[in-house]
DNA sequence: TATGTAAATAGATGAGTGTCGATCTCGAGC
DNA sequence: GCTCGAGATCGACACTCATCTATTTACATA
């Protein structure tokens, strides 16, 4: 097995100039950016976002009961869409006898709003 | 077959009150829910947030060659992920000879940051 | 023209997602 | 206790997605 004892440079540049400016580095596998994606995840669905802005709209909490209609979908696909936001910290949930309401967290928006501005 | 005669109300609220106040609406399959999803999509992908990221820190346009040994992916896979930036409008990019610049589109983050606030 | 190289595309594969019907949970009222 | 109903969970299914290796495309240089 030979070595390379020459260390001459490979760079075979077409041009003489290099191909850009070195870049900054990103934080590699941050917190953040896993926290950003989760929360965009959890937004990338029609559904969902028509959920946020329905919960929006109607500033207290709103019932599943109401929301379920407003959709041509089942009601365990609407509560499936539902944990999903709550899984990802944008909205929250509270029982009340046989009725569940489910509210945002404006957090979590702004956190995602702040990133992309 | 018989019909309901009787339009008797068939509402049995366990307590008096409604559950809760009626909702406002959503536009529902509205474009724009679809847009933000579409978008939102787009973003839900940790790699996809640091490509963004890079990109957004090196103002001018950046080439592909030093995006792809900034991650622990092949270099296909990179390209894939651009592709899903630019099929979403988050980004744009040009070709020089043999390489490919790659370069932020503010619009479509600043779309999904007002929506979001 | 032949060679080398940057980037995109193709094809495969295992994991994840949206949707449904069926079932389970648990609180309310009889 | 028994029944009813709102909502969550389960299991299944088709479809999408992230990733890889292999190949193709397009350009630059010799």
């Amino acid at each position: 097995m030979s070595v390379d004892l020459e260390l001459a440079p490979k760079t075979k540049r077409p041009a003489g100039e290099p191909c850009c400016e070195p870049v900054v580095h990103p934080d590699v596998g941050s917190v953040r950016s896993e926290r950003m994606a989760l929360v965009a995840k959890a937004l990338g669905d029609p559904t969902r976002i028509q959920l946020i802005d329905v919960l929006r709209k109607n500033a207290g909490k709103v019932c599943v009961c109401e929301l379920v209609p407003l959709f041509d979908l089942s009601q365990p696909t609407v509560s499936h869409h539902l944990k999903v936001l709550r899984d990802a910290g944008l909205v929250g949930s509270e029982r009340k006898g046989l009725w569940a309401y489910y509210y945002v967290i404006p957090d979590a928006l702004e956190e995602l709003s702040a990133w992309l501005s």
